[in-house]
DNA sequence: AATTCTTCCAACCGCCAAGTT
DNA sequence: AAACTTGGCGGTTGGAAGAAT
């Protein structure tokens, strides 16, 4: 089953656009509110894909976007938050008040990959790159075949949701209030990591991946490290959205999945109730962060 | 001054997950 | 449960603008 189009691209405008398409989506989109992208077009009258009309308004015509002229702190904050995140823009950009993930991205990607792996090399590879790509291979594929100093620590989640907390019943610990929450994460932290990184995957791991590297300033991933805390997944959209960056809901905690991990063979399982702790430990993890940002 | 090269970034594309029918 | 829609994300591209030759 393939994917439709958002629309039909016959006849559509494309490229840069008009200072009075501008208008005109801008317009609308005040009268009638953000959302419902695909019909957008033809009731505001425009000559576009609906997806190019979220992505203007997101990356250009918002009211609250800063464009340009990103600070030394933002910088800093970025360079900090893509060692935690990866290539997680939105999540980064939502970091940075009034920046979209788009410009984060754009600069990551002009200023500041460049800056990080060394003028020369890339100068080097660029000459390379654009004058016989097939000349030297290996140096085309410097900066990303070369192993960094220190390998940066990447969590990378998908945006699904927590559903359990585990603790391994070897460690003789139920976790079953947020007290015994709050001393598990304050345990975690004293932790030295272990050598192998102890992360309960439920039955499709792939929608939960650490990349473990340890070093000493990401705290979140010291804590998932640790023999305490296990954690059991559909995803971990805690992380992204619902404890984090995009909070914002304060009331109900969205956990499904009742039934999952319900025969892991070592584990004291918690279904929602309990689990709903696990949004305190969000908060947690994402104070950490902060404090890391503020650094 | 003309041409070529490089950089930057807005916009596009394909994919994915969640929601809806 | 399957088919389909929608919104969102990250990678990539194309062209404008500036720099270098």
């Amino acid at each position: 089953m393939g994917r439709t189009p958002c629309c039909s691209k016959e006849g559509l405008n494309r490229g840069a656009w008009s200072a009075s398409e501008d208008r005109i989506l801008t317009q609308y989109i005040n009268a009638h509110g953000e959302g419902k992208w695909r019909d957008l077009p033809q009731k505001a009258g425009l000559n576009r894909c609906g997806k190019s009309c979220r992505l203007r308004w997101l990356n250009y015509l918002r009211p609250d976007i800063k464009r340009g002229n990103i600070s030394k702190e933002e910088e800093e904050l970025i360079i900090r938050l893509h060692k935690l995140l990866g290539n997680r823009w939105s999540l980064i950009a939502g970091r940075l008040p009034g920046r979209t993930d788009n410009e984060v991205k754009n600069y990551w990607n002009t200023n500041l990959s460049k800056k990080l792996q060394g003028k020369t090399a890339q100068n080097q590879l660029n000459k390379t790159k654009d004058k016989n790509p097939q000349a030297n291979p290996s140096l085309y594929q410097l900066p990303q075949a070369k192993a960094p100093k220190s390998t940066p620590q990447v969590i990378r989640t998908k945006a699904v949701r927590c559903t359990k907390v585990i603790l391994p019943q070897q460690q003789g610990i139920q976790m079953t209030n947020t007290h015994d929450l709050d001393n598990l994460a304050s345990d975690a932290k004293n932790l030295q990591p272990p050598s192998v990184p102890r992360l309960v995957m439920d039955d499709d791991t792939s929608n939960f991946m650490i990349d473990f590297a340890i070093n000493d300033d990401c705290f979140i991933s010291d804590l998932l490290n640790s023999d305490f805390l296990q954690v059991g997944c559909d995803g971990i959209q805690s992380a992204d959205h619902e404890c984090g960056y995009n909070s914002s809901s304060g009331s109900d905690y969205p956990f499904s999945a009742h039934e999952m991990l319900e025969n892991s063979p070592n584990g004291a399982i918690f279904g929602p109730p309990e689990a709903l702790e696990l949004k305190k430990l969000c908060s947690f993890l994402d104070s950490e962060e902060e404090w890391i940002g503020s650094q």
